[in-house]
DNA sequence: CTGGTCTCCTGATCGC
DNA sequence: TGCGATCAGGAGACCA
């Protein structure tokens, strides 16, 4: 997915368009990427209607956490988003035919929000209050990592065996970060992507805390990593694979220290570290 | 509970 | 140009 940055990028390209306005129709396409949790105590209603997906509300709010969007409605129905790999929020004013792989839609009198997501590993959860959407979702998730410290991030992968790397990609851990922005945060707190977590200093949990908010922040500032399918709500392509140190780069120089970058799959994923300032 | 593996799906790219 | 193999930013289900 688009990570934490990408969906942070999203939600402030998409609130403009549609804060305060009033969704005149929902419709869902395609029902098996929707879920909502009306009507019961779970665990999980297929077939949402369309004011389970907003139809009628007037958008108060966008939330997020780690990367997960909520489309909050002022009447506090509330609409999460997740965009797995490929999943897109286009906005857009003329009302022509939707792009291949639209799943949802909400129209609008000025213009409509698409949901387009090809691979399809993406969804959406609807609750009857933002209050069911945090209890039932975002309350097993890990501290934010745009905001975590040392002394959020600490507790969490204290006990934990795991390599630091399979930690920071459990949401459960810390949530927002995944598989690019885990390589750059740990290349830039000097962390070896394979090092057990819980055996890592109380002083590298700092600077791996640090790193983490810094590589965000910075990717944020740049519109988010588009290296195939990631686009804000203005259908835009980000810029932050240009500054990428070590993500993509396997085989190539450390900008540090100019050894040759390292690449192996650690927790199933494509990872890349530099031996020297990683070791 | 924990941690590792499998699996869902489409599309781009690469080597033959 | 065509075709199969491989690989993708995720995360829930399942198993030992």
């Amino acid at each position: 997915m688009p990570e934490l940055p990408e969906v942070e990028h999203l939600r402030r390209t998409l609130a403009p368009h549609i804060v305060g306005r009033r969704i005149l129709v929902a419709r869902l396409r395609r029902r098996d990427i929707c879920e909502s949790l009306h009507g019961t105590d779970l665990p999980r209603i297929r077939h949402a209607r369309p004011a389970h997906l907003l139809e009628g509300a007037i958008v108060d709010r966008l939330e997020r956490r780690g990367k997960q969007l909520a489309i909050v409605a002022t009447d506090e129905r509330s609409l999460c988003v997740q965009l797995g790999m490929t999943g897109q929020l286009l906005w857009s004013t003329r009302g022509g035919a939707p792009r291949s792989h639209t799943h949802a839609l909400w129209i609008f009198n000025e213009g409509e929000v698409h949901f387009r997501d090809p691979r399809r590993f993406g969804a959406l959860t609807c609750t009857p209050t933002f209050d069911d959407l945090v209890r039932w979702r975002w309350s097993s998730l890990g501290p934010d990592a745009l905001t975590c410290d040392a002394s959020a991030l600490g507790p969490a992968i204290a006990r934990t065996s795991r390599a630091i790397k399979a930690a920071l990609l459990d949401q459960n851990v810390v949530a927002g970060v995944g598989n690019i922005y885990a390589d750059e945060a740990l290349f830039l707190a000097g962390i070896h992507p394979q090092r057990t977590a819980r055996t890592i200093s109380p002083q590298r949990v700092e600077r791996l805390a640090n790193a983490i908010r810094t590589v965000l922040a910075r990717a944020i500032k740049q519109g988010g990593t588009t290296r195939r399918d990631y686009l804000d709500a203005d259908g835009r392509a980000g810029n932050a694979q240009h500054s990428h140190a070590v993500y993509g780069r396997a085989g190539q120089a450390c900008p540090v220290c100019t050894t040759k970058l390292r690449n192996a799959a650690v927790a199933q994923r494509t990872t890349v570290w530099c031996p020297r300032c990683q070791a």
